[in-house]
DNA sequence: CCTACCGATCGGTAGG
DNA sequence: CCTACCGATCGGTAGG
């Protein structure tokens, strides 16, 4: 039975990443495990379950692999390259449910949306805080932390719509890149 | 007639940009409007076209802000800094039409789609051939010219779904942070 | 621009 | 897990 569950949130990760969580059907999923429609709620309480589900679980990836990097003493520049490389990480290791955590989970009913915007506002505190560290620290120069924050999630979280696993770039090279940009940006390095 | 057009593309935007095109139906638009939603059908083909109406002309005041400062000579970074301006400024003037291109255009058909996806892939050229030409003037440092374009693209697209007209950060103000962010980093400014 | 309607499809349930 | 169904809603059209 868990392990019905799982698939049906697999195949629905892929086709809500694919097509969007509002233009797949319940029969989409169902047709995709050779079940019929209506048999997918011996398994699941409701689409918007479904969604939740995957929606929860991708959340708590993401704080459970750049959390403790960002509470971690240490260089602020040090802590933001591994947060980028875990950030990454997470998003090309689970493209899909990534792509449905980042860009769905507005489809959610009000109470579990409210409760998301929460958990993505204290996950962008991680990146503001340590850049916020860094500048205090008179390591970092960074006017406004908060849009500092906001600009490198922009930017990887976008990954999740292009990424390939079989392109050439692979997850810590493309972190690398993402993280020398962020640091240094298009700079001529002086030596 | 051109009008009604007008204000049914505007509603849609509105609409298909805070619940997204596939969520929206045509009678919520025909509601915003006070007609019944047959009658939308005097003035547009199909809602696949509104959507089409709504994604060209925002793909073209994208293109026509940036192309000309792009293919302007001189210093990159310079340029660089325009192209910021000038796509945030189109972002921000229309955030509305601007995330609907930006986000939800992928639900076009496939004509139209492919149309679109040539278009965004010249757009980004833009961006990337004046970061090649800056490495190659020993301006500016970037080991893969298209990841910087796909990076800065990124962050600036997001800005979509969060930029509000009433809050604290106008938009050259905000694009100025960009640039910075983009071209210098968080590196600390030696003086 | 409205009334009235079309066939198709939606999320979900009853009963087995 | 299936068959068969529920009421609601979808994009779109006919005819005025």
């Amino acid at each position: 039975m868990q392990t019905r569950r799982r698939q049906i949130e697999d195949v629905a990760s892929a086709l809500f990443s694919s097509r969007g969580y509002a233009a797949t059907s319940m029969r989409d999923i169902a047709r995709a495990l050779d079940l019929q429609g209506g048999s997918l709620y011996s398994h699941i309480p409701s689409k918007e379950a479904v969604l939740a589900a995957i929606v929860e679980e991708a959340a708590e990836d993401f704080h459970a692999a750049v959390r403790p990097v960002a509470e971690r003493p240490g260089p602020a520049a040090e802590r933001l390259r591994e947060m980028i490389a875990a950030h990454v990480r997470v998003v090309t290791g689970g493209r899909e449910r990534a792509k449905v955590f980042l860009f769905e989970w507005t489809f959610l009913g009000e109470d579990r949306r409210d409760a998301v915007a929460r958990s993505r506002s204290a996950y962008q505190g991680y990146f503001e805080r340590v850049v916020a560290e860094g500048v205090a620290a008179g390591e970092l120069s960074a006017p406004d932390p908060k849009l500092s924050a906001v600009f490198i999630l922009s930017a990887m979280n976008a990954i999740a719509y292009w990424y390939r696993p079989d392109g050439a770039l692979g997850p810590d090279a493309l972190a690398g890149h993402y993280a020398e940009l962020f640091l240094r940006g298009l700079q001529a390095h002086e030596r």
